[in-house]
This record gives structure tokens, sequence and C-alpha cells, in this order.
DNA sequence: CAAAAAAATTGACGTTCCGTCACGAATCAG
DNA sequence: CTGATTCGTGACGGAACGTCAATTTTTTTG
């Protein structure tokens, strides 16, 4: 019933010991399972191959992750946990639909770009095999996404074309684009962000005007 | 030596009851695995499934595929297979990029929604777990695709752009589309492949002009 | 502050699936 | 018809999975 905090931050973080190695193991899993991904590739790695990252116990890791699937699942919601807020900021403040499409794929690039580390463990394989997985927090980038472009739609700045097709589109262009950026020697976000834009606004044929 | 061949097609197919049941099998093993894979997801199915949905003993199948990977691999190439030809045939018709975009999505798409099994067998998921694998005739494919665009540059049909960035573009596009069209209750082909011309050949601003 | 209660760690264990291999059966060549 | 070759078979050793009872650590209570 205390109120006192000890002296420490008064609101912040765990304080008691047992919240703290909680979150400490569960970083320090997520930690190894994002390097031994990295290097080894979804499929190759076992659950023993991360727990054996850490020092903890077969069990221990079982406490935290039901498998393998979920701790993938944790790495790239943490990651889309990331890029969304920028992208909706990005898009919130978009007054135009040129706005809307450059700021959206700038932004994305821009990310993918940067956390080069997380990239890799999402989509480093193993003999040509890759694994998509729609966790919520991606699926829920891809309803904000599909609702904005309904907004946009009604506001008058967009023509009234199918929405889902359109969110899919933009969808499967970012990513495609980006796996080829990140194969080349010094990925280039902008010429990326620059090709996108110029696809969704003009289509192949604008890009003679420049 | 002796050129008889017992008055069977004397050119086709194996003759001989070794050659017949080795294709038997294989076959069987490939039917099973498309049941298999669009009933469980390929995360979720085994090899003992697959070997008992045949009558083989869990050996033969090792006589035939390597791993589960593998018949994988060898449902997504015969798939590929049997577009591609169709692809190369629409663009190598094409006589305008107009034709070379159009032709391309309708082909694709019309094909995806006539071979739902193969469709269902190769993106059915469990866990909202995706795979994708890049198959030697579906990286053909890619590349047939690429260097269709650069000839069509180097004829003059089509500005100067990122010829990689393009079919990447095209790839995420017809992949992403294609799932929102499966999903739907009736899918229209027709639909998916006017809209994603007209994205390539103008944008979402020409749609207005409709 | 000690002792009880609660919570989390541990690694050994039963289970499932994998991929191989020695053997036997079926097919082919001469 | 006989030897050689190829293929099917299923039992087996190994690997990884996920669980659980016992143990250690932290928190709560008296």
């Amino acid at each position: 019933m205390s109120v006192e905090t000890k002296g420490e931050s008064p609101i912040a973080a765990p304080c008691g010991k047992r919240e703290q190695t909680k979150l400490a193991n569960r970083t320090a899993i997520l930690e190894a399972a994002r390097s031994v991904f990295a290097e080894l590739g979804y499929g190759a790695t076992t659950v023993r191959d991360i727990i054996r990252a850490t020092d903890l116990a077969s069990g221990t890791f079982y406490n935290y992750f039901k498998s393998k699937e979920e701790v993938f699942q944790a790495i790239q919601d943490e990651t889309a946990l990331r890029v969304r807020p920028r992208l909706r900021a990005e898009r919130i403040r978009a007054r135009s639909i040129e706005d809307f499409i450059s700021g959206t794929f700038r932004t994305f690039f821009d990310y993918v770009a940067t956390d080069h580390d997380s990239f890799r463990a999402i989509r480093r394989n193993t003999d040509s095999i890759r694994v998509r997985m729609d966790t919520p927090e991606i699926i829920a980038g891809f309803d904000e996404l599909r609702e904005d472009i309904v907004k946009a739609m009604k506001a008058g700045l967009l023509p009234h074309i199918d929405a889902d097709f359109l969110m899919a589109s933009m969808v499967g262009v970012a990513f495609e684009v980006a796996e080829i950026m990140m194969k080349r020697e010094t990925p280039d976000p902008k010429a990326a962000a620059e090709f996108a834009t110029r696809l969704f606004l003009g289509g192949i044929g604008a890009v003679k005007k420049v």
C-alpha cells in the first residue's frame, strides 16, 4: 500500500526484480532470435538454436514464447510498431494525393534502408525460401492504409477505384522494390521512393516527361 | 540396340514398366502433396502427412524428393511451367507498351483465376504464415520479364527507367492483387487486370478519365 | 526478520518426425 | 532362364519439440 518509490523513477518501467528479469529475458530471447534468424534464415533455425544463443534453459524459452513462429511474429510486430506511427504521421500531414503517395513511400524506404538488421532477420532465407507472416500489427498497418485511401477518395483527392487493389498494389510495390533496393551495394531509398511515387502518380509513361 | 518399339507409341512417354511406375509414383506424390498443402498449409504439413496420403512406404518418398521443400518446389515449378509460355507468347505478340502491360496482367490473372487449386496449395496458410519459394522456373520467369522490359526500352517503346524496379513492381502488384482477387466470392480477373494495367499505364490519377 | 506463498527456472523425459539403410522384391538384359 | 540392376519397404538412430515435477528465487505475510 505504501506509495514510496525508493527514489527510482516514480512512474516508469518495472521496478520489482521479478519484472526486471522478465523483461530482460524477453529482450534477450528476441535479440538472440533476431541474430540467429539473420544468420541461418527462418526455415533453418530451430528453437534450440535460439535458446543456445541465450544463457537460458530450454524450458524458460517456453515461458515467453510458444514457438519459433511466435518469436518471429514478435520481431515483426516490433518492427511494424516502429514504422506505423511514422507512416501515419506522414499521411495525416499530406494535403494532396501527391504528398500522400510520395510521403508514404519515402518514409517506408527510408526506414527499410535504416533498420538493416531487422530487414535481414525477416527476409534472409535459406534455399530461396521466404516466409511472410501477417501479424496483427502488420495487418493493422494495412487496414490503416486502406482507410486513408478511402478517406482520400471521399475527400475527392483520389478518383474512385478499388481501394483493396490499390492498397495491395502499394504494399506489393513497396515490399518488392525494397528487396531489390537492399540487394544492391549501396541502397538508395530516395531512388526507390521516386520510382514508386512516379509509378503511382503517372504510370510508367509519365517518366518520359522528366 | 534393337529399334523395335513393341507396337506402342513409337516416341512418346516411358514404355518400360519401370519407367511407368516411376512416373506414376512421382505424380501420385505430387498430387497428394498438392492436396495436403491446400488442406493444412505448408507449415503445418509434415512429410509423413504427404506419405500417408499416398499408399507408398516412407522410404519411397525419399527416392523421389529430398524433403518437403523439394515437393513444394516441384509443385511451384510445374505451375510456373504452365504460365510462362503464355506470358512469353503474349509479350512477343505485343506491338506497343499498352499491349505489353495489359497482355501480361490479363494472362496472369486469368491463369490464377483458372488454376484455383494450385493457387490454394501454394498460398494457403496456417496461422497467417505464408511461404514463398523462388524456384528456378519462377526466377527464370522474372528474368524473362526483365529482359523484355529492357528490350522495350531499347526499342523506344518505354522510357528509360530502372528495369529491376519495374519488374519488381509488376511482380509485386500481380501477386498482391491476385491474392485480394482470390479472397473474393467470385474472382474477377478482368477487373484485376484492368486495375493493374491502368496503374502502370497512367497511375492512379488516370483512372479519373473513365 | 523469518517463514509461508507465489512465481519463475531448470533440465530430464516422452513424443513426434526426420532421413537412412540393409534387405527383399520386381524388372531388365543377355 | 539367370544374373544384374533398380526400386520399394519399414524398422531404426538421431534430432528437435514441448511438458512438467522438482528446485530456486522473489515477494508477501505475520
